[in-house]
RNA sequence: GUGGAUGUAGCUUAGUUGGUUAAAGCGCCGGUUUGUGGCACCGGAGACCGUGGGUUCAAGUCCCAUCUUCCACCCCA
C-alpha cells in the first residue's frame, strides 16, 4: 500500500459505519457530565511546550521520549497536547475563570498525541473525555466528580468495572514516604528485577506496581502511602469515604495507585477493567491541588477526570455490548426517466426540510437497481415515481420490511411517512415487547 | 526504545519441494422482458502478492533490510 493511502502509525480512521458509536458516547458523555453542572470547555490542540513540560517536569521519559514538539515557522516550540489537564488550566488562568465564581466545572473530549508504541487500547493519536472541577478542595468534590465518572460509564453500558481509589497525600506527608519506601526497597535491592532498580531512583512508587513476581511479593510488605498521612490529609481521605459510602459507590483500597508528578495531592482514582488487555485502567483521576499554583495562577484546589474513548469502545465490543444502532434511511425514491428525477428531487428536498432523511437516485440507475440500493442502505420505505404519478400526483410507499403498501399523495407525503413510521415503530417495539414477555 | 507474531483484490483467506495468463468466498457493478429490493442464476471490474535489495534461467514462495498491523515489555501526564 502506498504511503499515500495509510494513516499514520497509531492512527485510525473511524468510518462511516462506526460513527455512530462515538457519537452515541460523546453525546451521553456531555449530557450526564450536564447533570452534575459541567460544561464543555474547548481549547487548542497544541500550546506552548512548557505548558506541559514545566508540569510534567523533565525527568522522566515522558517529555523527552513522548511528546509530539517541534519548532513552528515562527521558532516557537509547540507540542500537540498529550492530555487536556494542562491546556484546560492554562485557559481558565488565562480567561480568569479560576478568580470567577468557584467551582468552575468543565468538561471536555478530544484527541490527544503520545509518541509511544501502538498496543491493544494504546495509540498515538486517541480521544479523552474529561471533567475538571476549579476551586473544590472539599472531600465532597472528591465524591461527585467519582460518582460523575462512574455514571458515565454506566450510562455508557460498561460493566464489571471496579473502582480503586487512594490518598498520596500531600508534598509534606508524601517526602516522609518517598523516604520509608526508599529504605524499603533498599533493603531489598538485591532481590529486585533490572528496571526496578533503576526505577528506586527515578520513581520508586512505580515499583509498587511492577508486574515481576518478585517485586510484586516485595511491595506487598512494602510501606503504605495511607499509613503516613498527616492529619489533615487522613481526614480528608476518610470524608471521601465516607461520601461514597454514603451514595452507595462500592470501592476498593488500592495503595499501588500513584501519579508520577508532583502536583497530584490526596485523592487518586482509577476504574479499571480486565477485558482490554495489558491497558486496563480505563478512567483514571485525582485530585491536583498543586497544579494551578505551580501554572502561575492563585493556589486553587480542583480535581478531575480523564477516560480514553477508544479503550471503553475497545471495552464494549469485547464485552458484546449493543449500542443504539445507527439511523437509517426513511424513505427512498425512486425515480423512471429525467422528469420523474427533477420531480424526485422536489419531494425529496420537501422531506428533508420536514426532517426526514429522503435519499433518491444521483447515479442515473435503472429501478432494479434502485431497489436493490435502497435494500442496501436500510431505507425503511420506497417509492417509485414513473410517469404515472407524475400524472396522478400519487405514488404507493412501500415498507421495505414487511412489503405493505400505501397510496398517498405528493401533497401529504410528509404527513403520511410520519404517520407510517411511527405505526412500524410502534409495531416492533411490540414486537419485542411480546418477545420479551 | 526492547521482544514475539504478521502482511496475497475493499474484506476473509487458498497458493504444493521456487516453474507459464495468482485462485476462491463475501462485498461492489451490471444482466436474467424499462414498474419494484432480499433468493437464485449469468457476466464484469478489481492485486505491480507491504516496500527495496539479493540468490536463481525462473521468486507470492528462499535470503537480507525496511515499513505496517497485532500482542507484550519499558513508560503511562
Amino acid at each position: 500500500m502506498a504511503e499515500i493511502n495509510h494513516a499514520i502509525k497509531g492512527t485510525g480512521d473511524v468510518l462511516p459505519n462506526d460513527s455512530h458509536r462515538w457519537q452515541f458516547l460523546e453525546k451521553t458523555m456531555l449530557e450526564t457530565a450536564r447533570l452534575y453542572g459541567f460544561r464543555e470547555i474547548r481549547v487548542p490542540v497544541f500550546e506552548h511546550t512548557e505548558v506541559f513540560s514545566r508540569n510534567v517536569g523533565d525527568t522522566t521519559d515522558v517529555v523527552q521520549k513522548e511528546m509530539y514538539t517541534f519548532d513552528d515557522k515562527g521558532g516557537r516550540s509547540i507540542t500537540l497536547r498529550p492530555e487536556l489537564t494542562a491546556g484546560v488550566i492554562r485557559s481558565s488562568i488565562e480567561h480568569g475563570l479560576i478568580y470567577d465564581a468557584l467551582p468552575q466545572k468543565v468538561c471536555y473530549i478530544g484527541g490527544c498525541y503520545r509518541y509511544e508504541k501502538p498496543q491493544a487500547g494504546r495509540l498515538r493519536e486517541f480521544h479523552q473525555f474529561g471533567v475538571e472541577c476549579i476551586g473544590a478542595g472539599n472531600p465532597s468534590a472528591d465524591a461527585e466528580v467519582i460518582a460523575l465518572a462512574n455514571q458515565v460509564l454506566c450510562d455508557i453500558g460498561v460493566k464489571d468495572i471496579s473502582l480503586e481509589i487512594n490518598s498520596i497525600g500531600c508534598p509534606t506527608c508524601r517526602k516522609e514516604y518517598q523516604k520509608a519506601l526508599k529504605e524499603y526497597f533498599n533493603s531489598h535491592l538485591d532481590e529486585l528485577c533490572d528496571t526496578c532498580k533503576d526505577r528506586l531512583e527515578r520513581n520508586p512508587m512505580r515499583i509498587l506496581d511492577c508486574k515481576s513476581p518478585v517485586c510484586s511479593e516485595i511491595a506487598k510488605n512494602a510501606p503504605v502511602v495511607i499509613d503516613y498521612l498527616c492529619d489533615e490529609c487522613n481526614e480528608h481521605f476518610s470524608s471521601v469515604k465516607k461520601h461514597l459510602d454514603s451514595i452507595g459507590l462500592k470501592y476498593t483500597i488500592n495503595p499501588h495507585i500513584v501519579r508520577g508528578l508532583d502536583y497530584y495531592t490526596r485523592t487518586v482514582f482509577e476504574f479499571v477493567s480486565g477485558s482490554v488487555g495489558a491497558q486496563s485502567t480505563v478512567c483514571g483521576g485525582g485530585r491536583y491541588d498543586g497544579l494551578i499554583g505551580q501554572m502561575g495562577g492563585n493556589p486553587t484546589p480542583s480535581l478531575g477526570f480523564a477516560m480514553g474513548i477508544e479503550r471503553l469502545l475497545l471495552l464494549l465490543q469485547n464485552q458484546k455490548t449493543e449500542l443504539p444502532p445507527d439511523k437509517k434511511c426513511d424513505i427512498y425514491i425512486a425515480p423512471m426517466g429525467e422528469n420523474a428525477s427533477i420531480k424526485a428531487s422536489m419531494i425529496c428536498a420537501k422531506l428533508r426540510k420536514d426532517g426526514f432523511e429522503a435519499q433518491t437516485d444521483i447515479c442515473g440507475r435503472g429501478l432494479k437497481a434502485q431497489m436493490k440500493y435502497a435494500d442496501k442502505i436500510g431505507a425503511s420505505f420506497s417509492t417509485v415515481i414513473g410517469d404515472n404519478e407524475l400524472e396522478t400526483n400519487k405514488s404507493v410507499i412501500k415498507n421495505m420490511a414487511t412489503g405493505d403498501t400505501l397510496e398517498v399523495s405528493f401533497d401529504d407525503i410528509s404527513e403520511k411517512l410520519f404517520s407510517l413510521i411511527n405505526e412500524s415503530a410502534l409495531e416492533s417495539l411490540t414486537d419485542s415487547i411480546y418477545k420479551n414477555g
